[in-house]
DNA sequence: TCGGCTTGCGTAAGCGCTTACACTCGTCTC
DNA sequence: GAGACGAGTGTAAGCGCTTACGCAAGCCGA
C-alpha cells in the first residue's frame, strides 16, 4: 500500500502538499497538483480512512440508525440515502435498533461514541430519554425522519393531512362508514401523540369524519400484511360492516384485500380499501394509496445531513413538510347504492 | 472527550496498561483491570475508532456490497449479518452497487481500499473480472453469498437442486405441462451458467423435466412482480396453456397469481403457481413455495466473515451448500382430470 | 522603490491509540 | 541458594495522515 509519503517523494514535493493537492484543502498550483495527481494514480495511491480521520477529526461516514431493517419501507429510505452519500464520498454505516435492550444501549453508549461519524440519521425509532440524551451528547448533527417525539426535529410528513386526504377521497366517493386500520397510541415505546406518524394518520382521519359528520372506526393492528388481515377480518365480519377501509399502510391494505378475498367481497364494488406509503406491489395490486416517496424522503434527509456535516451550525431546515399524493387505482370506488 | 490519558491518570497506570486492560489484548492482573475499567467508566470513556484503527490496523468494521438495496430479499439477508456482527462489536457499512459505472468503478477502485473494513461480504453481485481483482487485491477475507460466478467462492444453496425440488413437486401432483419463469442466462453482467442462481433453477427445472419425460416450457422475465406477471399473462394466453407455473422468486409468482386472476383463472384448481425465496408475503397468499432461509444465510455469511477475519488465515468452509425446504400452502393442487 | 499582500510550499507537531521491548519481581527448579 | 522463568507493567516508537505556522518569492499600489 503506497502511502502519503512514498507520492510525496514520486512527485517530488512534500507530504503536506500531497495531502493539499488531493483533498483540495488550501492552496497549490496547478501544475503541482496535476503531478502529485499522476503520481498518486500511478502508484494507487488511496488516503487511509483511519489516519485522515483521526487526524481531521472527519469521518466521511454517516451512521443510519434503522429499526427493521427488512421492512420494506427503511431500505427504500436507505436507498434513497445511499443515492445521495455516496456520489460524495460519504460512507453509510448502519445501525441496526436491536430488540436486546443491553444491545441497544450499547449503540447510544459507545458504538456511536467512538468518533466513527460525521453524523447521525435516524429512521422512525422511538428514542427514549435516555437515548436522545445520548445522541445530544455526541455533539453531531442528527436528522430525524418521521420521528415519533418532537426532540431531535428532524423531516416528517404531515402526516394528519394524511389522514384526511384518505379520508376524503373516501368521503368524496360517497363512504360514510369507514373504518381506519392504524397503530394504536403508545403502542411500545416513548412516543409523543403530536409526533407518532400512527397516531396523527389516525387524528387525520377523525377529523375528517367529525368535518363530515360520519362516526369513524378504528381497529388497531400493527404494521404488517398479517396484521391488516386479521383487523379487516374483525370488521367485515362484523354485523354491520364498512363500506371502506383506510389502513395506515400498503401492507395492512394488502391484508384488507386478502381479507375481503376470503370473505368472498369484491373490491371495489363491495368494499374500497386504501393504504398509505407507495409500495412496490401498490400498482400491481390497484391498490388506491397515499405516496409519500419513501425514495425522495431518503434523499431528502441524505441532503440535510450533508449539508448539516458541512454547514456552518446552521440548524436542519425542518420548516416544510416531505410531499406525499393521492394515487387513485381499482381498489376504492364509490359504494353501492 | 477523556482520552486513553485521561483514565491512565485517574487509573494511575501507564496508557500501555489502560489499553490492556480495556481491550483484553496482552496481559494485567484482576485488580488493574478492576481498576482501569472503573475509572474509564468514570470517565465515560471510549476509545477513538480511527486511533484504534490507525495502530492496530483493525477497523471492526465489515463492508457488505450489496446491488438493489430497496429488494426484498437483500434486506432480509442483511438483517441476518448484522444479527450476527453487532454483538460482535462490528460494524458493517453498506455498499450499493450504484447503476452509474463511475460509481461503481470508485466503490472498488478507492472506497474500498480506504482501510475501512476489515473483510467484505458480497451479495448476489455479477463482478467483472477486474472487480474480483479489485477486490483481490485488497487481501482482505471475502465472503460471498450467491454469486453468480465461482471465482470468488462463497456460500450458495444447491440451486439445481432447488430447482429440481420445486419442479418434482408439481410432477409429484401429476402436472405434466409445467412452465417455468425465470432469468434468461447471461441476462446483465459478467454471470458464469454454472453458478449463475436463476440460470441453475432453471437447469433443475429442466433436469426434472427430461427425468420425467415431460417437455419443459420457459418464458424469460426479471426478478419482480410485474415481470412475473408479465410472463405469466403471455404463457395463460397462449392456445394451450400449462397447467402450473413454477416462477423463480415468490415476487414473480406474486405476479403470476395476478396474472391468473386477471385472466379469471382459479388457483390452484385451474392453475397451480409457486416460487422460491420464502418470501414475507408468501404464506398470507398461500403460495407454496421453496423457503431458502435468507435470514439464516445472513447469519451464516456474518458468522463465516467473523471467523475469516480471526482466523488463521484459514478460508471460509464454502463446501457444504445452504439449506432449503419445500412449503406446501394452498396455490398447488393436482391438475384437473 | 518599498512595504505589505498573496501565493505556494515545507517543517513539524500532533491526532489517540497499540504494541514491541525492556524491566522488575516473585516463584520454581535443581 | 542461584538461575530460569513467567507475570505484570512502563517506555516509547510508531500508525499515516492533516494543518498551524513560517518562509520565500512574486505582485501590487503608492
Amino acid at each position: 500500500m503506497a502511502s502519503l509519503d512514498d507520492v510525496a517523494r514520486a512527485a517530488g514535493v512534500s507530504t503536506a502538499t500531497v495531502s493539499r493537492a488531493l483533498s483540495g484543502r488550501g492552496r497549490t498550483s496547478e501544475a503541482t497538483r496535476a503531478r502529485v495527481r499522476a503520481a498518486a494514480d500511478a502508484l494507487g495511491y488511496v488516503a487511509s480512512a483511519s489516519a485522515s480521520s483521526l487526524a481531521s477529526g472527519r469521518a466521511e461516514n454517516i451512521g443510519v440508525i434503522v429499526p427493521l431493517m427488512d421492512r420494506w419501507f427503511f431500505a427504500t429510505v436507505l436507498d434513497g440515502i445511499a443515492s445521495r452519500l455516496a456520489p460524495r464520498g460519504y460512507d453509510i454505516t448502519l445501525y441496526n435498533v436491536a430488540a436486546d435492550p443491553g444491545q441497544r444501549q450499547r449503540l447510544f453508549d459507545r458504538t456511536l461514541r467512538r468518533g466513527r461519524v460525521d453524523g447521525v440519521i435516524v429512521l422512525s425509532v422511538a428514542l427514549t430519554d435516555a437515548e436522545i440524551a445520548a445522541l445530544d451528547a455526541l455533539e453531531l448533527p442528527v436528522v430525524g425522519l418521521g420521528l415519533p417525539r418532537g426532540e431531535l426535529g428532524g423531516l416528517r410528513v404531515d402526516d394528519t393531512a394524511v389522514g384526511r386526504a384518505a379520508t376524503e377521497h373516501l368521503l368524496g366517493l360517497g363512504h360514510r362508514d369507514i373504518a381506519h386500520i392504524g397503530q394504536s397510541v403508545d403502542a411500545g415505546g416513548p412516543s409523543d401523540p403530536a409526533y407518532d406518524v400512527p397516531t396523527r394518520r389516525r387524528r387525520g382521519f377523525e377529523a375528517a369524519m367529525a368535518d363530515a359528520g360520519a362516526t369513524p372506526r378504528f381497529v388497531p393492528s400493527d404494521f404488517t400484511v398479517e396484521g391488516g388481515r386479521r383487523a379487516a377480518v374483525a370488521l367485515l365480519s362484523a354485523p354491520t360492516r364498512p363500506t371502506a377501509i383506510f389502513a395506515a399502510s400498503d401492507e395492512m391494505a394488502y391484508g384488507a384485500l386478502t381479507a375481503a378475498r376470503e370473505i368472498g367481497l369484491r373490491v371495489p364494488e363491495d368494499l374500497s380499501v386504501m393504504g398509505v406509503d407507495g409500495h412496490d406491489f401498490a400498482e400491481l395490486f390497484g391498490l388506491t394509496t397515499i405516496d409519500q416517496f419513501p425514495h425522495a424522503q431518503g434523499e431528502r434527509a441524505g441532503e440535510a445531513i450533508l449539508a448539516a456535516v458541512a454547514g456552518d451550525g446552521e440548524p436542519v431546515d425542518t420548516s416544510s413538510s416531505l410531499p406525499f399524493a393521492l394515487v387513485t387505482r381499482r381498489t376504492t370506488a364509490p359504494p353501492r347504492a
